[in-house]
DNA sequence: CTAGTTGTAGTCATATTGACCACGTCAGTG
DNA sequence: CACTGACGTGGTCAATATGACTACAACTAG
């Protein structure tokens, strides 16, 4: 029965699984744990659930707090809860897992919780041994981010607007570790109604020579039809 | 800090949306409130996780206590947490909300905590005014559920094996709301490696007449390559 | 038997895909 | 300055997938 005497008492925490593109390759967030248990080893950054704010809200104190910027400036979102009794040998504490991503994002400030704070690529970090079951929640996120740019438009957080199509085509390549025919990807990402919209404007120069090429920013949808299918 | 002394207490629920197909048409269980708050209100079944079991074990338990069956014959999935401060008015309640669908199940036996469950419709459902944020639930549910047909094998979940094509067409049409050309339908699901495989003996004799189907039980693959897009 | 319904096979025009090729644009270099 | 090598952009072409539809066999009810 809904009993208020008799319901056990939880911890809920938040983690963060945290993305950026850095030099062509999907990297995640990562502290080294200043406390026991697990000192020293490597976890997702998270932290408590307060009294007064939804996980939601908690999520994005911490994304501040971890990142040093006033308001988080990519996509943030519900990945799963993690409610094995004995995930942390302390105490009965339930976490709700969020994946992040943003273009870009400058080295990291280390939050309180946190000794350091830094950017691993998901190659390394996934043969990493993480604290708690961080290692698991390591690799949901990463499936759930890889099948995200398949049939959503989220391929364009992690770039800032404007962006050229190949900018685009880095995500795709760098996330899912394969390659594009320059031509195809472009046919296919221009066919999709409503994923990118051209501005006014061309690319910098690149340091590697080329056309300059036409800038686009992210277009109204949120899905994508036709989706783009992984090989 | 992780201090063990300074976290605010929650009390971690689950919910259940959980579906089947009746009469060719979605339906998911709702219990009508016995206690305060919301006596008398529809809402998705659910109930308190114990102190000494996952999320996912507790939704299993409930899921055996209300429909009556010892093992669910069905599939179960995390949807999402659900922990806005005001959702419940009477304590801090974070609740983690579990998906299932089952073919043809029974009508349900009233859990103790529900005074009554039943099966609704949910075009019926979604526009009941459920207790606590069980619309908002349902909702996200429904899309959950929806969008999973269209890159997964669950479809085959809702009915029973062997089953014939035309019964996986009923399971599409029924959730999509919309109508397959049989032989389009057909070559489709047939063109999709390991969605199912045929096995001995053909359909029972259909009160209305027609050729008896070829049977088939669930293939080997969990994802839809290529998918089956919605319209 | 006939009428009506279903399962299955096939046709056909159109759209999409993957693998290319061609050409113009650009930076750097000899 | 001409050349090279990379890149953006516009194409071709064959193979495949899709949606709309026809044809017919298998089956039940009456």
């Amino acid at each position: 029965m809904y009993d208020a005497t008799d319901y056990p008492p939880f911890a809920v925490t938040v983690d963060l699984a945290m993305f950026t593109l850095r030099a062509s390759s999907l990297s995640v967030l990562l502290v080294r744990r200043g406390e026991e248990p697990f000192r020293g080893m490597p976890a997702l950054p998270g932290g408590f659930v307060h009294a007064d704010e939804s996980a939601e809200v908690a999520a994005r104190r911490e994304l501040a707090e971890e990142t040093g910027l006033d308001s988080f400036p990519g996509h943030l979102e519900q990945l799963a809860t993690y409610s094995e009794p004995d995930r942390d040998p302390r105490m009965r504490v339930v976490s709700v897992v969020f994946v992040a991503f943003a273009p870009n994002l400058p080295e990291p400030s280390a939050g309180s919780d946190a000794a350091d704070a830094y950017w691993l690529p998901v190659e390394d970090a996934s043969h990493e041994s993480l604290a708690f079951d961080h290692a698991h929640i390591l690799a949901d996120a990463l499936e759930r981010v890889r099948s995200k740019l398949e049939y959503t438009t989220l391929a364009t957080h992690f770039v800032e607007s404007p962006f050229s199509i190949r900018d685009l085509q880095t995500v795709y390549e760098a996330v899912w570790d394969m390659t594009w025919d320059r031509a195809n990807f472009r046919r296919k990402v221009l066919g999709t109604r409503g994923f990118v919209e051209p501005v006014e404007g061309v690319a910098d120069a690149a340091s590697t020579g080329g056309r300059r090429a036409q800038l686009y920013r992210p277009g109204d949808a949120t899905t994508l039809h036709p989706p783009i299918p992984r090989p």
